[in-house]
DNA sequence: ACAAAAGTGTTAACTTTACACCCATGT
DNA sequence: ACATGGGTGTAAAGTTAACACTTTTGT
């Protein structure tokens, strides 16, 4: 083991599973389909690792291709069973990226018919096993999100307390007392009022808010 | 992406990190290389992935190889730096596994001078960047402690409250309050006194324990 | 004026932490 | 008798959970 042994190669691919957070929807990155199989469904966008890269710089091309850069990620779970894609046996090693909805909109525009950003409840047709990768990075966040840097990574811009509520409860999947997490989260000091509100919506007027630069996330924990 | 695209096959092997605890102690099952490079190096047990297996496939092909079967493993990162084996080009699949320390000893009789269980406080040298997968595994183990599932599959046979409070505070890397830590302990009401004691130990002998049989384990979270 | 969503405080239950002395065995 | 490690309870501090009414806007 380890030496001496039967040596074959795969198709490994890097497969990133981008989410941002809109008006208090989490929503994922997808691409469509345009050949068979599976040709009109929607899938993560993917890409083979060379022999001279990294998994993580073969996800920073993908990233480049969409038009976006130093985005922070991380690894997800692996997905290798043979059968998996009908094509080939390929072995797909999963990411998951997180971005702000501006930035997200700076570089992507408009949704068009070959990719979009799709509502986590809402999915379209979804080729291969891709829907059990991002269930399983919405499970990985699930446990990560207790410590807080992930909603400062989704929310770096103006945001409304009650949007970011729902971020949480749709990752958590469970609903949360608005008054106990109103005062946590203010109470954890690490946010400001911009002296904005929301215009235009239904109902009382939200206020602004964003993370104060200087402040460290010293792992602070929620919930 | 996805589609029409540089396609190029590489060497992907699971790696498997195996980790029981005796007498308190958190323990890592290593082999020895007895070729260049690295030779008298020690590292993780590894296999190459075939076209016809999953990683998790390959993983079970390892423990057979070591004598086990049936034995609880998660996945842990993958590792696929270029230039981290000097031969070739290989991605690591990382994998965690779990055994106590019966079953661990019924299989595989005395260390020899090919293989070993080490303290994870007192490795070997260890050959490539082996020692960053043990790293990152306990790291994992870290995060999910709390769930009490792992400690179960560590200690299903008797066990003391001391050793069981040793292993945390190694996994956990700081330590405990004994009155604390019992008191969580007992109110879960997952084990039972096996009316049994250690003999032999210096000091007062410990009250051995097991795991209530019965009981599931519904997610209690210590710490 | 009404509908819709945002904002706000208090209390009780529970959890966590801190802490010191006695007990059973081996030498 | 002494050294070693195991076993035990209580109280204060902190955290979490439950709960209902008022405010601001758009229509």
């Amino acid at each position: 083991m380890g030496e001496s042994e039967l040596r074959q190669k795969n198709y490994v691919e890097s497969m990133l599973c981008l989410l941002q957070a809109t008006h208090g929807k989490v929503k994922v990155f997808l691409m469509r389909k345009t050949k068979e199989p599976y040709k009109g469904y929607w899938i993560l966008p993917t890409r083979y690792i060379t022999h001279d890269e990294s998994a993580e710089e073969s996800v920073q091309q993908i990233l480049e291709k969409i038009g976006l850069e130093k985005i922070y990620f991380e690894q997800g779970k692996v997905f290798s069973a043979v059968e998996r894609m009908p094509e080939d046996r390929v072995i797909s090693i999963s990411y998951i990226g997180l971005i702000d909805s501006v930035t997200a909109q700076l570089y992507q525009g408009e949704t068009s018919l070959e990719y979009g950003w799709f509502d986590i409840d809402a999915l379209p047709k979804i080729a291969y096993d891709h829907h059990l990768v991002i269930k399983s990075a919405i499970e990985q966040l699930r446990d990560k999100i207790e410590s807080l840097d992930i909603l400062k990574i989704l929310f770096p811009s103006d945001f409304t307390l009650p949007e970011i509520q729902k971020v949480c409860e749709q990752i958590l999947g469970k609903t949360l007392d608005r008054r106990n997490f109103r005062k946590k989260f203010m109470q954890m000091d690490l946010i400001e009022y911009t002296g904005y509100k929301t215009e235009g919506t239904n109902g009382r007027p939200a206020k602004l808010y964003r993370f104060k630069e200087e402040k460290e996330l010293v792992s602070t924990s929620m919930f």
